[in-house]
Formats: C-alpha cells, structure tokens, sequence
DNA sequence: TATTTAAGTTATATGCTATTACATTCGCGA
DNA sequence: TCGCGAATGTAATAGCATATAACTTAAATA
C-alpha cells in the first residue's frame, strides 16, 4: 500500500508488504531451483531488510515454503481455469492436460515444489495449501464435464491427474530424449485424455444402466 | 577389504572403504527424509571420519547424490526383477506395477531422490546414474513381454511407466485420503496395466495387418 | 627399501537458519 | 493530538553445513 506511494520504496523503516514480496521473489527464485534455491537470508538482501526480519511473517522456512506452494497452486488453478474457459476444439479436458503439462515443463522448480516436496503431505487438513491443492484438483473433476455417479469422476480425476504427472516427471528425467523420444509428452498426455474419456463414458453407461436394473 | 579381516574396525587411520560406506549411510538417511536428510558433516561423524574425509571420494554433495541415486536404481531395478521372475498368476506387468508402486510408498524419500529431483535430470549421458536409469527401464519394456513392433513397446512402456509414477505422486500427496479414496492405489494400478495390455494388443495387431497389406 | 600416491586430519573461510534483545513505526483509543 | 501497545524491523550471535588448503599417515609399487 504504501509501497505504492511513493516511486521509489524511499527505504522506510517499515517495508510495508514483505509477507507477500517474499512469496513473490521466493516464487521467482524456486522457478529454477525449485525448493533449494529459497534462502531466507539470499531473500531479505534482495528485498533490502536485514536477515532475521523475514521471521516476523513466517516461523520458519517450511511456514515460507508452504505459503508460496499454496500461491503456485493457486496459480495453477488460475491457469487451469484460464486454459478451461477459452473457446477452443479441443475438450476442456484435453485443454487442461496440455496447459498442465506445459505448467511443468516450463516452470519445473514450482513444480517441484508442489508435486515433488514434502510440504504438501505435511499441510494440516485446513491449512491455506491443503486448501489450494485441494481446488486445483476439483477443476480437474470439473473438465471431465462428466456427471457425478458414485464416485466414477473422482476415480477417473485421479487417472489422468495421475498420468499428468508421470509425464511430467518422466520427461523431465530426460526420457522422452532417447530412441522412446517417437512418442512426444504431448501425443502421451493426448493418448491419456482419450483413454480417460472413453473410460468414463463405458462406466456412466454401465452405472445407468444398473441403476435401471435395480429401479 | 581390509575391515572385513578386523571384526570391529579397530580404529585404523585408512577406513577401508569409506566411500562404499557413505553411500550405503546416505541411503539409509534418504530413506525417510530425501536428499535433504542426507549431510556430509553428519555422515562423516556417523562413520567415524573426520568432516572433509568425504570429500576424497566426492567431488562435492552433489556427486554424492548421484552416486547414491544410482545405487537406488540399482536396487529398484534389482527388485522388479526379483518381483518378474517370480511364479505368480499375474503378468509380468502387473507384478512390476505393483512392486515399482510399493517401492515409491515404502522409500518415499529414497523415491523422491530418484524420481523428483533434479538430480538425474543433470546426470551425464554416459554416467553411471545415467546408465542405471536406462536399466531400470529396461525392465519395463521387457515386463509388456511383447515384440518389438517399431516404438510401439517403447511408447507403451514410457505410458505405463509414467502412470504408476503419478499414482506415487498423487497417494504421498494425501489425494487418496478424501472421498475420492473409494478408489485405491493398487486398484488404479491395475487399471493402467490392463489398459496397457489392452492398448499393447490392439495396436500390435494393427501393425501386423498394415505390414501384411503392404506386403 | 624408497618413493610416489591414495586417503585421512586439522584449521579455516563462507553461507544459511534461527533466536535474543533492542529499536522504530503504525494505528487506535482517550 | 497525544501517547501507548502491537507490529515490524535491526544488530548481534549461536550453531550447523559445505567446501578448501595445508599437512600427515598408510599403501602400493618400482
């Protein structure tokens, strides 16, 4: 707020939003590095404090990780959103799988950070992360654009949120750079999308056509 | 060599095999913790060796990481070959599905050192981590037991390779602690390896017949 | 056996996390 | 608007980790 006065930060005593720079830069310096590469102290120099002044908005470095993977999430979903809304051929779902895909490839260190790390395992079950991860795979349940019997959507949301991933890693280990590299990551993720959606169309028909059995 | 004469070490100024040794203590760090459990101070001091001691058989952390690393390839490659030669009514690819999915869960930290870090990534073509990392996926192509049509093997083995590792992923995360728990790991397992199989049969087919018809 | 080399030691520089005690500013109620 | 308490920042310091340099001891081999 008061950052934004003046035009130049005019070194006042007070930062006046440290919380939210720190999670800003530490976000830029894990793009990289991922986790290893946020360091408190390489943090407070960049944003011209002293080094303990850090501690007065996160008790630790794990309270400073788990924010900025709650706000990667959250970005994340931003994107997902984003990639599900625009008008396009291609199914949401498929838009989604691409645009997840390209989130981590490009910004690898974040996704490190968020699918990679112990911070998230370790996020209490109302926390600000657990939160965040937990809406970013209800987009996934969301681009099925399937409708909700028993709990067929959220098993196939976990197959291709699984497969994501997988691609993801694997790629990044250089697999996809070898004689196996015929196959792109794209072409991989496109294979799980139409597996997913021809899946989940035999088991809703299936589902229906018990229920009417039963009825 | 020599610490195998002597039944306790006996306190020798050479240790014997120190460099053996760091990498079978580092593993055991990792275990639980990951790469960031692993401490060069604290390993040298658990060894019986002064701080830089290490630094004789390692260039710096890193190098030790990868050491390590391979030698967990090793071991995982070691053991899906174990769980294929065992008789078993399932295949080849379910009991390597399941075995890669018990690793990840039971040394999750030795698991993240191998799967998501940047550390084989960075390894070098013709490096021992390297290599190890072909072996392990060798197997993997071997388990689909089927012949080799074009890439058709590779790009099924990368498929299924790449699920199993986000099912990992996804169950340390704590996305099958919700309501989507109905559905559980093993059983999404499965499903990718039945869906491979199935994939693997068609597409084999397919290949032979358009040989055939061009013949 | 003499000498080179591999492997280990002590001492030290540098960087990071985290805590304690102290200083400054902000904002709010009197 | 004064003043006081809470929020936020600083300086000083402890403790641990990586890594290097200079020195020492044991092993290997010519």
């Amino acid at each position: 707020m008061r950052s934004q006065l003046a035009r130049k930060p005019e070194k006042t005593y007070h930062h006046g939003d440290l919380r939210d720079a720190l999670i800003k830069a530490a976000l830029h310096e894990a793009e990289q590095g991922g986790a290893e590469a946020i360091s408190i102290k390489a943090l407070a120099k960049k944003l011209g404090v002293s080094q303990p002044a850090p501690y007065r908005h996160f008790a630790d470095r794990e309270a400073l990780l788990a924010a900025v993977t709650a706000e990667a999430f959250r970005q994340l979903s931003a994107l997902l959103r984003e990639a599900m809304a625009k008008p396009s051929k291609q199914s949401k779902l498929s838009r989604l799988a691409q645009a997840t895909l390209d989130f981590g490839l490009r910004r690898n260190g974040i996704y490190r950070l968020m699918f990679a790390s112990r911070t998230v395992s370790c996020a209490a079950k109302g926390s600000e992360l657990h939160e965040a991860t937990r809406e970013t795979f209800a987009l996934v349940i969301e681009a099925l654009e399937a409708p909700a019997v028993g709990y067929l959507r959220e098993r196939q949301a976990l197959k291709i949120w699984a497969a994501l991933h997988g691609v993801v890693m694997l790629a990044e280990q250089g697999l996809f750079t070898g004689e196996a590299a015929h196959a792109t990551r794209e072409e991989l993720v496109e294979d799980f999308v139409n597996e997913t959606k021809a899946a989940l169309a035999v088991a809703i028909k299936d589902a229906r056509r018990r229920t009417k059995a039963g009825a």
